[in-house]
DNA sequence: CTCATTATCTGACTAAAGTCAGGTAATGAC
DNA sequence: GTCATTACCTGACTTTAGTCAGATAATGAG
């Protein structure tokens, strides 16, 4: 890393970061404390749970108790049960509440405008396009992989994500118990090997790797997150499966995949993987590949 | 202003602010509070007048007292009478102070470090140009212009640095009183203009127009601070002086240069300025341009 | 010397933010 | 049914941040 990326990036921390973000707070908080304005933004016209919110803030249960029952006494919420579990409560915006929500939703237009004011439209492009890879890349950055048992719940929301999105996609539809059917323990060590890619917490991505022969890794239930794709996610749960293979002393990995992810068949090439013969009976599959490691 | 780009920024003000900004506070409140450690850390290893201090951090006299006190009771400042004036404090930083500021650099260097951490070489490169530009961009966004007198402080100060300026890279020196003085009062409504630039407060560069000739008004004094250079500066306060000539119904604009001026010569070029035949006998001016309004 | 101004300090506040211990009621595993 | 856990509430705090109205002493202009 060189001295200058660091200053480089320090400087955008210390100018960007404290311009905007002040701006924000100012525009946010219009006469209304900054943590009520905040948590009646945070709840939007959906509404939400309690339970999610607490999590989202990171508030404490004591605080956001006061916090909701001073934005009931100001008649912006309304508190109701939840269905499924009566413990738990559901926030909705009231017609007031969603009246000042949309001032918040303006206010925050008018800050992105007033970003770009003083700039000429040329400027005001580049400012937007390097906004965006700034995101992108600290979002790319902010995903963190790990291995861990295909029954974690995580990994069952995966895989339950991965079962969904296959069944919609494909032509005649996904039924799993139909094709070549994976069990956790295959995909549990010592047999197998589970990775979930996590970002700020909630999963993004899966991908598992079971044992094929002596000599031969499969790459299973490869899948990434709709709000995760374009950024190397796939790529770096493939790349862990590889080491991991490689470390467990495979000597070349397999996969197979069904036509209609084209995707998944640039991102295999890209990666080193050729098409080979079928080697299994798995009726979703029409194409194979075979990578040496 | 597309409504993409809209959402763009605000995903960028949303989750990069966001998550940087939270990151930077608690890295540098270990254990103390923001207030004071953002004070500390802001004083810097060479000290820093109180004054000073006030204005950068915008901060309550009264509050300000207290959180110095609290530092210096912690052995981590000292605070001494200014020389020049008894009524000024300067504040220092003890060993101990030191030790803590080193521990904030420290924590900004390893939070930059942290941001490029689960990102390739190629990537970094990408994260850190575009980090650049948005900081460019932001900055070149937050200079506005402003008419006012030369005489007042802002303008005096442009003015001084602008002699001081010229001093050090004309061949032979510069001597404001030997070459086409202009008085203040020729800058000064209705005879003149003076422009300033600022930046979040300071100028950072100016500009004078003043009556040549019935049709003609002239360019004096434009200026840019080095720190705000490359960012269109001069290009504007030269278009805002054009502006007012054209109100001011002159219908064209002249202006002389020296020739180690490279970059004035280019901007003038560029904004449609055409080279013509010496018009004054300013022994400081090699070069002579008009515009036609 | 007078007097407005400046730089800082002090005391007396307030509001906002956050913490903690304990309590109630619902839930789910056994 | 028992019992640990979860979701939330309540009351009693503390800390942090910030404001405001004077007081004090030095400075500088006239």
């Amino acid at each position: 890393m060189t001295a200058s990326s660091i200053s480089d990036i320090r400087r955008f921390n210390r100018t960007v970061t404290q311009r905007i973000g002040v701006l924000q707070d100012s525009y946010l908080s219009r006469g209304r404390p900054l943590g009520e304005a905040r948590l009646l933004f945070e709840i939007g016209l959906g509404g939400a749970d309690v339970r999610d919110l607490r999590n989202r803030l990171a508030l404490d249960s004591g605080y956001m108790s006061r916090l909701l029952r001073s934005l009931e006494k100001q008649g912006l919420i309304s508190l109701t049960k939840d269905v499924d579990d009566a413990r738990a409560r559901r926030v909705e915006l009231t017609g007031d509440g969603r009246r000042e929500w949309q001032s918040y939703d303006d206010a925050s237009n008018e800050l992105a405008n007033s970003l770009l004011s003083g700039l000429d439209p040329k400027a005001q492009d580049r400012l937007v396009s390097a906004m965006t890879e700034v995101e992108r890349l600290l979002s790319t950055a902010s995903v963190q992989l790990s291995v861990e048992s295909p029954d974690s719940s995580d990994a069952r929301w995966c895989l339950d994500q991965y079962v969904k999105e296959l069944a919609g996609r494909f032509d005649g539809g996904f039924d799993p118990a139909n094709g070549n059917t994976v069990s956790s323990t295959e995909m549990t060590p010592p047999s197998g090997y589970f990775v979930v890619a996590r970002q700020d917490g909630t999963a993004v991505g899966c991908g598992g790797l079971i044992r094929r022969s002596a000599d031969a890794a499969e790459i299973k239930r490869m899948w990434t997150s709709p709000s995760a794709r374009g950024r190397g996610v796939a790529r770096r749960i493939l790349a862990m499966l590889e080491d991991i293979a490689r470390d467990e002393g495979f000597s070349r990995v397999l996969l197979d995949t069904n036509r209609s992810l084209n995707e998944a068949r640039t991102l295999y090439a890209r990666c080193g993987y050729v098409e080979i013969a079928r080697y299994n009976q798995n009726p979703y599959a029409h194409h194979f590949f075979e990578k040496t490691l």
